[in-house]
RNA sequence: GUGCGUGUAGUUCAGUUGGUAGAGCACCAGAUUGUGGUUCUGGUUGUCGUGGGUUCGAGCCCCAUCGCGCACC
């Protein structure tokens, strides 16, 4: 797997650049659905193809391992046959899940024990069995195991933490090393970038990151609870650290501005839930700005969902239908939001290549921030 | 027709020995960032069926009346 630049914006640290893996090609700044147990919820595979154009979807190592667990991703093939998606996969390694999720767990040196938010089981996931289970798995990029550090820990956990985090990771580039790929096809990790909001322990922690890093490294630990400007802040840290030839992937981000700011700043990657989840509980987001499907205001609206919407369900369906499908809670609600919504951000990101190419980038991003973020 | 029961927010109901009403859901908004098909945070809503009476004071006690339910003629 490479990554190349292939364009760079004259007024910002926007680029465009193309990833190439096995499974096809990657154009960047790229948005990856989220398909955390196999699925991204609501949503055929022909959809993602045909109608959003993802090139790249994600799934979770945490829950994957669960269920359905690696005998049966094994004996499947891999997840890519398991889903029957034929296009590149990103897992995310499940540290970040046994931190949100799990109530009873431990962090050591060793690694993380936790219970099963399902039935309770006992776990344990280090940086050696991460790899075995991401090799399971058999995406086209692998997460490292790391800790993600609360936005709002002080300096001294915050740098334990990532000490942490930095054992982690030469414990699994050395066991990434040792072992090979199960299916075939070739697979690279991601180390992750931690430090929290202190630019000194984020500039150590890419420079370490950096002496494992292929052909992307990962930014991780933001939108965790720091303001907003603070995220932006670390990223104008540690993307000059990071050279052109590696990919700069933002772990977990964001709104869609989060997406034109952090292009502007350098990112390549992304992904969220809050495309799926928010849209699954009615939040639509257009280039007219941030819509609550559920607002009694589009009760009689039978005008088209989103007039310059890039999927057929924005042509096909009306306002007022919409509403009428959250309030009864038909599960089609869910189905046609999160179809729009990622649509909408495989657009952001499509139309944010077109200007990076144009070199128009920086200009036009102040303008789609501003058209993002309003409320319709 | 007779007997018993019942009537309180849009809805299901709570409401102590009488001190002018609350909850869940619904509804109206807001939050949600490496997904537990969620979760959280606010907000609106009442001629307590109606009319009288007792009382300083009635959702509560008394009378009448209307609606509904059940049982029996």
């Amino acid at each position: 797997m490479k990554f190349v630049q292939t364009a760079a914006d004259p007024h910002s640290n926007a680029r465009c650049g193309l990833i190439t893996t096995d499974h096809g090609e990657i154009r960047t700044p790229i948005f990856m659905p989220v398909g955390t147990v196999g699925s991204v919820k609501g949503v055929y595979h022909k959809e993602l193809k045909d109608d959003i154009n993802a090139e790249i979807i994600l799934g979770n190592t945490y829950h994957l391992y669960l269920r359905p667990g690696l005998k049966t991703l094994r004996a499947a093939g891999g997840l890519h046959r398991f889903e029957s998606w034929d296009r590149p996969i990103l897992t995310d390694s499940g540290g970040f899940q046994v931190f949100s999720l799990t109530q009873i767990r431990k962090i050591t040196e060793e690694g993380c024990t936790f219970q099963s938010h399902i039935d309770g089981s006992r776990h344990i996931f280090t940086p050696e069995n991460n790899v075995d289970t991401q090799r399971v798995i058999g995406a086209d990029i692998m997460m490292a195991l790391d800790e993600c550090c609360p936005g709002d820990a002080d300096y001294r956990y915050a740098a334990k933490s990532l000490k942490l985090t930095q054992g982690w990771l030469e414990r699994y580039a050395k066991r990434f090393h040792e072992t090979e790929p199960l299916y075939g096809y070739d697979q690279t990790f991601f180390p992750i970038i931690q430090g929290c909001v202190y630019p000194e322990l984020r500039i150590q922690a890419a420079e370490h990151a950096l002496r494992f890093a292929d052909a992307g490294i990962a930014i991780g630990g933001l939108a965790v609870g720091e303001p907003t400007e603070k995220m932006y802040e670390m990223l104008e840290t540690v993307c000059p650290v990071i050279p052109a030839d590696k990919a700069r992937y933002l772990m977990g981000v964001g709104t869609p501005a989060n997406l034109l700011e952090g292009i502007a700043r350098g990112i390549d990657m992304f992904d969220c839930v809050m495309p799926t989840r928010n849209g699954r509980n009615g939040m639509l987001f257009t280039w007219n700005g941030i819509m609550n499907m559920r607002n009694a205001k589009w009760e009689n609206d039978f005008s088209e969902l989103d007039p310059y919407g890039t999927s057929f369900v924005d042509h096909q369906y009306s306002k007022a239908y919409l509403r009428h499908l959250f309030v009864a809670k038909e599960m089609f609600a869910g189905m046609i939001a999160s179809e729009h919504n990622l649509a909408f951000y495989l657009d952001v990101v499509r139309q944010s290549r077109m200007h990076i190419e144009a070199g128009d980038f920086a200009e036009w991003k102040e303008e789609a921030v501003r058209k993002v973020t309003s409320r319709l």
